[in-house]
RNA sequence: GCUGAGGUAGCCUAGCCCGGCAAGGCGCCAGCCUUGAAAGCUGGUGGCGGUUCCGCCACGGGAGUUCAAAUCUCCCCCUCAGCGCCA
């Protein structure tokens, strides 16, 4: 968001973002012009109210002095504050409006972000080939997933309805391994962990920039006007809402594990078979809080950051530069990490990395000083997935899978997985898994020792 | 959920009963003092607009009463404390 002096001095710059967008660029005009009335109501009722104020204290002086009512001058002044009411009156409706229509106004993309209408203009600007081979027959993560009964949708849609899906045994225990070992790499790397709120305030979201425009992607839970958080994002851009941090601390660097939940309203069909699209998930989030002069390195940080927690896990990547059509709102450049799914043979963005410059810091209010003595301004606010979870488990399911249908533990992960080399198939017995021969301990997959490699 | 206390500038606080130009402290800035610094002393230090100076705004938000509201009335939001309930 863009405080109204900006728009007024740097109109035609916010106009080429817009144009650059493919966005209507006259909503700036139509800023600018609301501005103009705003300042013309604003001077008239300045000029009437000093009038007022001097009768007022002519009155004041009168009742000192015990000199005789005026009653003339009394009811001069009862129509002059009448007069200002109805200004004032205008004014408020004009900075309603100026508001509305600033909080709607999408951040001007840097000048590095390539140009183009759709998703085709984004630039791929680096790619990460793994060192192990890769399986020669992959098969969709949702059908090994479900052949070692370790991916359960049927069950989620049961319990939660479309779009919710359970994980069992191993597969869970791998989840969760990867988040401790994202958790362990990013604190290892300087970055301090919060566990926040994933409930959060109508403020908040404003804040961050998922309201107003926003509301219908997020769930929010009515009779306490709370909003469950569609990424960690959220609590912890606002965790310095209304404050003013003090320079020797930037940069701040956090990260936060949470779960997410998004509507995805409208989004179904092959493309979001299995679980590349959901509406809860769980994710490892950064964010980072910067001066204005060094948020671009911290952007580049960033992405080196996301980037090694796929190159540890050696799965492959590319890294793309979202064009100005492409870019969210939000944000003023924005990486997306796209890993390689071989099953579906497709690439799941699985990390979005934004610099949002002071789009949330001027919503969400959050400063720092330039100097000891100087008013606090804006920071810039950053931040980057390191990674979402089902679409990391799906290029796992898929890169990591062995001939003979079983999946091989990613190393990193080992450790914590009690030191498995493989997931081992979930043994719960139930009619329905016996009924489609899908029951792990009858099938001959996967129980048997891996057939030896020369 | 009930009861009570609160919300004032970057931070902390007074003013509220009893309406009449928002006081003070911290921090910060400048000056004095000092070899230097600290301390101490003096002055300055909210925002906007015109720029010697002045005007307006600003006391959680909104509405009302009034010539005049931080102050009185009503509605709403938020925080804290005690009690209740509870993983």
């Amino acid at each position: 968001m863009y405080p109204i002096s900006y728009v007024r001095e740097s109109a035609d710059a916010l106009k080429a973002g817009l144009v650059a967008r493919g966005r209507d660029p006259t909503e700036v005009d139509r800023l600018v012009a609301l501005d103009r009335e705003r300042r013309a109501v604003g001077e008239e009722t300045n000029r009437l109210r000093a009038e007022r104020n001097r009768g007022a204290h002519r009155v004041a002086e009168a009742a000192k002095t015990s000199a005789p009512a005026d009653d003339r001058d009394r009811t001069q002044l009862g129509e002059l504050r009448d007069r200002i009411r109805d200004l004032e009156t205008r004014a408020d409706t004009l900075d309603i409006e100026i508001r509305e229509r600033l909080l709607l106004l999408p951040q001007n993309p840097h000048s590095s972000v390539p140009l183009g209408k759709d998703a085709s203009g984004n630039v791929e600007v680096a790619r990460f080939e793994p060192h192990r081979t890769a399986p020669s027959a992959p098969r969709p993560h949702f059908e090994v997933g479900h052949d070692l009964n370790l991916l359960d949708e049927e069950r989620g849609v049961k319990v939660a309805g479309e779009g919710f899906y359970v994980l069992w045994g191993d597969l869970a225990r791998l989840e969760y391994a990867l988040i401790r070992f994202m958790r362990e790499l990013h604190r290892s790397r300087g970055y301090i962990e919060v566990a926040p709120p994933i409930l959060v305030r109508g403020e908040s979201m404003v804040g961050t920039g998922q309201l107003p425009k926003f509301a219908e992607d997020s769930y929010q839970v009515k009779p306490d006007d709370l909003w469950l958080v569609p990424t960690a994002e959220v609590p912890v851009t606002n965790l310095f809402r209304d404050e003013v941090l003090l320079a020797e601390d930037l940069p701040v660097k956090l990260f936060a594990y949470t779960p997410c939940f998004r509507r995805e309203a409208g989004g179904h069909g092959v493309e979001t078979r299995g679980i590349a699209r959901v509406h809860q998930f769980d994710k490892v989030e950064l964010v980072q809080f910067t001066t204005p002069e060094s948020s671009y390195d911290a952007l580049e940080e960033l992405r080196t950051e996301a980037e090694e927690v796929l190159r540890r896990l050696d799965l492959p990547f590319r890294t793309v530069s979202l064009c100005t059509g492409d870019l969210g709102e939000k944000a003023s450049k924005c990486y997306d990490l796209e890993l390689w799914a071989p099953g579906g043979k497709r690439w799941l963005e699985v990390s979005s990395i934004s610099n949002f410059e002071a789009y949330q810091a001027v919503r969400a209010n959050v400063r720092w000083r330039r100097h000891q003595s100087s008013r606090p301004e804006p920071v810039h606010t950053l931040n980057a997935s390191g990674v979402a979870l089902p679409r990391l488990v799906i290029a796992i399911l898929e890169n990591y899978q062995t001939d003979d249908g079983r999946i091989e533990i990613p190393e990193v992960v080992r450790e914590e997985m009690g030191g498995a080399r493989y997931l081992e198939p979930n043994p719960f017995v139930g009619e329905r898994e016996l009924a489609r021969g899908r029951h792990p301990r009858r099938s001959s997959k996967g129980t048997e020792p891996p057939p030896a490699k020369s």
